[in-house]
Parts: structure tokens; sequence; C-alpha cells
DNA sequence: TCCCAATTGTGACGCAGGTCACGTTCGACT
DNA sequence: AGTCGAACGTGACCTGCGTCACAATTGGGA
């Protein structure tokens, strides 16, 4: 597919910090971890093969353990809306299989996926049987509530899509190598997925990355993007949406 | 403050099913439901007073048991967006008490509330002492993701405010009295927090229930809501945004 | 090297809905 | 019953952005 947009080791900033494998093990007792990677069974998906889809009752938790996936929503008959891009190392699934309520959004693999499972049972009797495991799972939960309270200015109508896009560019600063004229990551999503995360078409997409341009706030090369203006852009995300012009022109 | 909106015994209808302190409880040994208890403190809130902020550091959890509180986000500089309406038993501020994040939402009371309060670090040697309670909230956590994911709609810029009120309405119907005319329930809240919870004005609000009165599709007297036309609701719920008529006509 | 499909860039147009400005109705309290 | 503030109802206006259409790049594979 497409362009060499993920060719080479790609890193990913905005990635979930809370449901990541690592963060299950660390902490946890070694027989722990044993017991865990046991019942693991390793699956293989090729690009654009789905792992589960939205509204399924959950078979059990998947670690992304190579590739990269989509997270999305499709409101029927509407474009599918980017939740969320998952990395290497993160859970998939975990809240719908504790919860047994089916999973809330669909998996799509970006790339071909190594995918470890552990079905809903086993995993629920580890649960039980690792009152510490059981903690950090609720801990880790409770950290992925978080970080989607955090997404949600992206959701937010009532923001231009200016705005919205700068809150996304800024939730990728993190991982960014700091340079003399400002931030500098790669950006491996065409205008078009940028749109669907952030609920906007494509053109205002372009039409919002050329206003940055314009006013010196990025600047882009390929799929390198640097940040010039960091508080400009900071700016723009709080940017209190429509203008108030009007209402200031009246006080004349 | 305000009309009679709130007189009498009004129950809500869509209110949070999990985040609710006797679903806690239920299943819980007699001896762990009496610990918890045993560390709970009372205070009392007036009418109109903030329980917890969104930013501050968790303190620990609050258990609702008397009078009703807004959950809003307020994106500083604009009106506050209300997420949710929380119930007489509900339990607030858990994710955060358990994540060590700081609270998501801010908690302010529409009545006067009496709330039971458990520090953070009681509650977590609960857990810790009480894995059975303890898979118990990791549960209850799973559930609250998948709810928050079911208001999803309601936030989604690209449905039209019909489309979102629907849905706002349709989620209600469950605590509804079914009669041969349609479904009737209380309906006990301003266009104003309506609209607060759609993201959008409140004008649109008025004109879109107006547009779903004339459609024979509710009707509406004082605070008491009339659903005559479900099947219609659902529709509109999922019309899927711009016409596409255009698109349509070129076809010939 | 050339070609081609996928991306990006840009103008034109239309409309949903935000905002302002009013008028109307409701219900609580005196 | 009369008053008054809150909530509801409605028209006018204007803007952001979705959509369509088409041009200009870009980069990977033949």
């Amino acid at each position: 597919m497409s362009r060499a947009r993920d060719s080479g080791s790609v890193e990913y900033f905005f990635n979930s910090q809370s449901l990541r494998e690592d963060q299950l093990f660390q902490d946890m007792l070694p027989e722990a971890v044993k017991a865990f990677e046991a019942m693991k069974q390793i699956v293989l998906y090729p690009e654009g093969s789905m792992i589960f889809a939205e509204g399924q009752r959950p078979r059990g938790v998947y670690l992304l353990s190579q590739g990269r996936a989509n997270l999305v929503m499709r409101p029927k008959g509407k474009r599918a809306r980017i939740i969320r891009i998952a990395e290497q190392g993160e859970m998939l699934g975990l809240s719908a299989t504790i919860s047994g309520e089916p999973y809330e959004v669909t998996a799509e693999t970006l790339t071909p996926c190594q995918v470890g499972f552990i079905k809903r049972d086993d995993f629920l009797s580890l649960l039980r049987e690792q009152p510490e495991t059981c903690f950090r799972v609720a801990q880790l939960l409770g950290q992925s509530i978080h970080e989607s309270y955090e997404r949600f200015p992206l959701f937010d109508k009532t923001l231009p899509a200016s705005a919205k896009l700068a809150h996304l560019i800024l939730s990728w600063c993190a991982g960014g190598e700091e340079t003399d004229e400002g931030i500098r990551l790669r950006l491996p999503l065409t205008h078009e997925q940028i749109a669907r995360m952030i609920g906007t078409s494509r053109e205002t997409v372009t039409r919002a990355f050329g206003e940055f341009r314009r006013k010196q706030i990025i600047q882009l090369e390929g799929a390198t993007l640097l940040i010039l203006n960091l508080a400009e852009l900071e700016s723009v995300a709080k940017s209190c949406q429509r203008s108030q012009k009007l209402s200031c022109l009246r006080n004349f």
C-alpha cells in the first residue's frame, strides 16, 4: 500500500502509555510472568486484516508484539473514525475482556502483525489467582480512562478544525527530537488518516497545514515535521472557536 | 435556582449502570463491606458546590449517597461540557483514585448532596487486602469504559444536532414507562443543559425538539416527555449526516 | 528512466448550526 | 392576582467546513 510513509523503523509518539504489556509485567512476580506467557498463543495477521470488531463478544486479550494496528469505530454508513493507532507492545481488548461487554472498537492491522492471544477464561482466572496482577490491571484501566479523556478535545465539535489539528500535533511532541530550530518528528500519516482522527475532512487538514506553514508555525519536508513555534501552536490549540470579532466591533 | 424542574422525587434514567456503590457491594463478602463502610466518612455539600475539580491530584473516591451532581469538563474560556449527570448511589473519582492520575472531570453538586469519602490510601490498601473487591473494581472500570464509548456519538461532530438529541433521548428510554401511546418519561433538564450534553447551542435544541414535535415523534407536556414514534426516533439518530441529495441527483 | 497510483493543493459552492436579538410563557414567591 | 426571573420559541444573519472537481506532486516499481 502507498508511498513510503511507513518505511524504516518508524516510532510513534502518540500511542498509549498505559495499555502496554511491559507496563503490566513491571512489578510482576517472575512466576506470574511465566504463567502469563505460558497461556499466550501467537497468531499472525496479514496487513489489512481484522483482529476483532466492535460489538463482538470478547474472546480475550490481544498483545500486539509486532506491527501496528488501527483502532476505529465505524458508525454505520459513515467513514470510520480512527480512535487511536496501537503500536507494538500494546494490549488490546483489555476492558472488554474484563467487563464482559462487547469490544468497543474494531482493531485492524495496518502492517503484518504478530499477536499474542490469551483466552478470556484463562485471563480472568489468572487475575483471580494473582491479586497483584489484578491490582495492576485495575491501575492500567484507570490510566487508560485518563488517556481517553485527554483525547477528548479531538472529538469536541466546538473546536475549530485547526485547533484540533494543533492538539494532535502537540500530543506528538513528547516523542519529538529537540533541535535548535524546534522540535523535529516523523509524521508517517496521510492527511486522510489525520482527518479521520480529528473528525474532519481531508481537504480541511491540508488547508490547516497550509495555514500553519504560512504562519511559520511548522515546516514540512516529506514526512518530517518541524515545529518552529510551539507557543503559537499551543495558542491555536486553545483558540476558543469562533471569532469574537463581531461582538468586539459592536462595542464601538 | 430555577423553575420546578427538579421538584419531587425525580428519577434519572441515563445514569451510569456500572459505577454504582451497590454494584461494587454485590458479591462482596460481608466483612469486606463492613471494612468498606468503616473507613467511609460522610460529608455534606450544599447545592452548587464543587466536590472535586479536573486536574486535581486524587484524594480518594466519593460515594454519592444523596443528591445529584454534574460531571463536567471545562475547556478554559468555553462553556462547560456536561459529560454525565451522576445520581445517588454512584461512585465518583474511582479511576483517578486507582491510577493516581488527576481527576479527569469536575464534579459539582446540582442539589444538596450527602457524600461518603474514602481516602485514597485507605481505598488502595483495602483493594490489596481484598482480591475479590479488587477484581470487582477492575470489572467496574471496564464497564465504565464501555459506557463512555456508548456516549461517543454525542460528541461526534459529524452527526447533525437532531441525531445527537435523538441519541440522548433514546438513552433515556430504558427508564421510561411503557404506555399504549408510547414511552413516557420525566425530563428534568433544561434545553441549556441538554445543549451542553450534546455540544450544541440552546437554540438548536429548542428547534430540534420543535421539529420532533411537528413530526409527531414526541410530545411534551411540561417536564414529561412522551415518545410517540420510537422507530422514527431511531432512524433520526442514525441519520447519517449531510443530505446526499446532490450526489444522487448527479446520477441522472 | 518513465509511468502510475496515491497523495497533496486549491477554488467554488452550499448548508448546518452558532450567535444575536427579541418576544412569549412558565412557575415561584409575595 | 401581580411580579419577576428563568426558560422556551423563533427569525435573521454569517461563518466554518463538508463536498465536489480538478490540478499538481510525489515516490516506488517496471
